[in-house]
DNA sequence: ATACACGTTTGATCCACGTCAAGGCGCCGG
DNA sequence: CCGGCGCCTTGACGTGGATCAAACGTGTAT
């Protein structure tokens, strides 16, 4: 990947890896640009970086230096404190973007690890600090990833600090669903990439109570499970978890 | 630069309200930056706005067009679910920003409430975004602000999905007392503004259990506690119970 | 002053989820 | 084809915090 020759033109694979002819370009940074306005982008990724399963993007502590683009692949980002306890605070699918948790301190506050192995765009924060103040809506959608991120973690607080654990892996679910669905996949029949302990991580349980909850919505032919592959059987019967908040 | 009358010195209430003559400008959006770049500020932040006890200074689903730093008061934001279930997803003091929610949908998320009569200044999104085009020091600690707040909301989650009710409730005693030594306030003895339920509601927890941890506390001399009137007498020991897992 | 309303404290009881423990399934390398 | 190791499932039991209920301050309005 380093020694990519001068004559770009003629290379295949660098015609692919800028963002105006990226497919992903409709969910990630570029959302929302003009065609010509995307042409700026590419001049802002120039380096591709491969993540192998279970390796980390990034550590806490890091040094900041840029953020990343989700091309292929799934991962995860968690917080450890001191004693060991692990909190997983988000999984990221293509067009996601990771690290914005750096810019406040110049340095990450979390890990993120890949999931699967992947593929992620590098994108310098100086060079796009540059350009989003030539590109007027560069700016803008940066700022909407932003907030969006913060706007998602109010929903993690609002499943953490409110929801019965049913509610939290119906949510969970569903949200998995409609990220495919944005994805062009099924939004009915996925893969979970990461572990049970994985998801009661995030979700504030323990991996049997997640473990018997998939059990469970399977008895009540909400999905139907079978070890990481999920199908949704009955997403009104989900979605009705959610707004009722006892038993 | 463009409309600032050329005697501006003489009006008192006006140098009051600019950045540059603020006394929260180490703490706020300012932060960081040269005098000449905050006198730079001084044109985006021309409105104030008081908000008493108990109102909103903007409800989820109103549209989004300024940002407010907090000058006086202390304000919550809180996030609800059809069923009537009630989150709060922060607590904000003097020089912080709220709103920051809104940008990624033009509209807002959540709901900001005044805990007490306190005042804001209105920062139009449109014209934050304008100037940080101009001013680089700017653009980057606004992208800190935003930052900051995703790291914030990280260790909710950290708080809610992995701690238990007394070290949820130490941490945010902990959190409190900094802020308030950041402001020059003792970080030992304070008022809290909002009730039982709302410290209940922000850890995940009910207001029978805040108000029974308080009591515990005590006991264990490690606050004295009287009504909203806190005082912490023995930081080290809350500190203590944040690296203690178990009991 | 007085009184009400709201917030808080405290006790008794309950239950959702955690903990501990024992298999079981499926995948990978030998 | 076999053995081992993750990961997952399921059961029995324990417990932290929720729920229900009853007083008790305290600030605010009359």
């Amino acid at each position: 990947m380093s020694s990519q020759p001068a004559y770009r033109t003629i290379n295949i694979h660098q015609l692919k890896t800028v963002c105006s002819a990226c497919s992903l370009k409709e969910l990630c940074l570029p959302m929302g640009l003009s065609h010509d306005e995307i042409e700026h982008l590419d001049q802002l990724v120039y380096t591709r970086k491969r993540v192998k399963r279970g390796e980390a993007l990034y550590r806490s502590g890091d040094p900041f230096n840029s953020l990343y683009a989700i091309r292929t692949g799934f991962f995860k980002s968690n917080v450890l404190l001191e004693d060991g306890r692990d909190q997983v605070t988000g999984f990221f699918m293509p067009g996601e973007i990771m690290g914005l948790d750096g810019i406040g301190q110049d340095r990450h506050s979390c890990n993120a690890t890949a999931l699967e192995d992947g593929e992620v765009c590098v994108i310098p924060f100086a060079r796009l600090e540059e350009l989003s103040r030539e590109v007027r809506n560069l700016q803008h959608q940066f700022h909407k990833v932003m907030s969006r991120e913060i706007v998602r973690d109010q929903g993690v607080m609002m499943l953490l600090g409110s929801m019965r654990a049913e509610e939290r892996l119906a949510a969970f679910l569903l949200n998995l669903s409609q990220r495919f669905l944005a994805r062009g996949y099924s939004p009915a029949e996925f893969h979970l990439r990461m572990t049970r302990e994985e998801i009661g991580s995030y979700l504030g349980l323990k991996l049997e109570t997640v473990s018997r909850l998939f059990s469970k919505f399977q008895e009540e032919h909400l999905v139907s499970v079978q070890q990481k592959h999920i199908r949704i059987t009955d997403v009104e019967g989900l979605k009705r978890l959610l707004s009722q908040p006892a038993a």
